[in-house]
DNA sequence: GTCTATACTTAGATAGAC
DNA sequence: GTCTATCTAAGTATAGAC
């Protein structure tokens, strides 16, 4: 921690991903990450092209881990149990310890997933995932469920109030509620055409 | 439009509202704005005291209204039949023609919900808003539920590809969706004592 | 009451010395 | 690999013209 050692890259991106989720993206300044490191601003300069650059550094890892769960979810079954086997190793990275604070700064910084590359990457596999969810039922309904069956996961980090619920209790109930979601896609068929009629 | 015609204030409003909504809030500068009005930088300064007084001031007619809902909401039974008329109106509300530009602002600047004045309030009536949803059962389970469905009418403005749906589809398959959850509310309660026992 | 001119502070970013 | 100095543009603020 306060070692003198080499790693001034790895140290910068540890503080400016601390202080982009506590504080917000924008709001966090360079100055502010290098004053916290004791550099200047051009020290950081040297080790990342720019800003968005830092934050792709540490995103571009979760995206390639996110790309391999994506290509296994292709693989599986597409029925409800698939689904749920799938979003059950979803909730697993995203409550992992490794990919935890990354997600965590994603859900401070939506707006980052419109604005900037790195987000915008993150952003297209969040919608491949809901995509492959939604393959026994591509209709708007089937997208909307898979959708809303993610969302219980990133939601379950803020809708839940609090502090006396653990991080596994938040992701059981996470997953409890979006399997319900999970389960409906495509069932019937029924239900959709009695909707697309009624409008 | 070309005017000379006194509201200068309310043409601010107008393209702030636009363009935050179209390029991000902090991608969009007081200049940029001031050039389109054909005015400067100082001018904006005279109409409201910082950028997100400009926010705040498009948005507390909003507030007013959610939280004329909410009140209303609450004296609605704490029944499926009661939720699913109180999101109802919550939909009409977010689709309907005065408040739609606004809520799509706060869809593009999620993070405005914490870092501005403004966002917290609005943040807080959403928070409201699951609160009375899920009155019945007030249990996480619940909450997580009450605010999928309200995610479920806000998600349905980008989790739905396609152009060729429109707005009024796009509405019915939110609420659709939503009731599926809302029903769920304080259903058995026999599934919420599985799920706690079983971690 | 409505706006312009001007200036202050801080932001992200770059060039070049050590 | 890091620092000093500097650039442009941002948000902000005020004095004063009309």
């Amino acid at each position: 921690m306060t070692g003198s050692t080499g790693d001034t890259r790895s140290r910068i991106q540890a503080v400016a991903l601390e202080l982009f989720t506590e504080q917000g993206y924008e709001k966090t300044s360079l100055r502010e990450i290098a004053e916290r490191l004791g550099v200047t601003k051009a020290a950081l300069y040297y080790h990342f092209k720019s800003k968005d650059d830092i934050v792709t550094s540490f995103v571009s890892d979760r995206i390639e881990r996110l790309d391999g769960l994506i290509e296994w979810a292709g693989h599986q079954p597409a029925d409800a149990a698939g689904r749920r086997a799938i979003l059950q190793r979803y909730s697993e990275e995203f409550f992992g310890d490794t990919g935890h604070t990354v997600m965590q700064f994603f859900e401070q910084n939506r707006t980052v997933l419109t604005h900037l590359s790195s987000g915008q990457m993150m952003r297209d596999r969040l919608l491949q995932m809901a995509a492959v969810l939604s393959r026994a039922d591509p209709s708007p309904a089937g997208q909307l469920r898979a959708t809303l069956a993610i969302f219980a996961v990133h939601g379950s980090t803020f809708a839940l109030r609090g502090p006396d619920i653990t991080v596994e209790q938040r992701k059981q109930l996470a997953l409890d509620v979006a399997y319900e979601m999970l389960d409906r896609i495509g069932a019937s068929g029924a239900d959709e055409d009695r909707t697309a009629l009624r409008s």
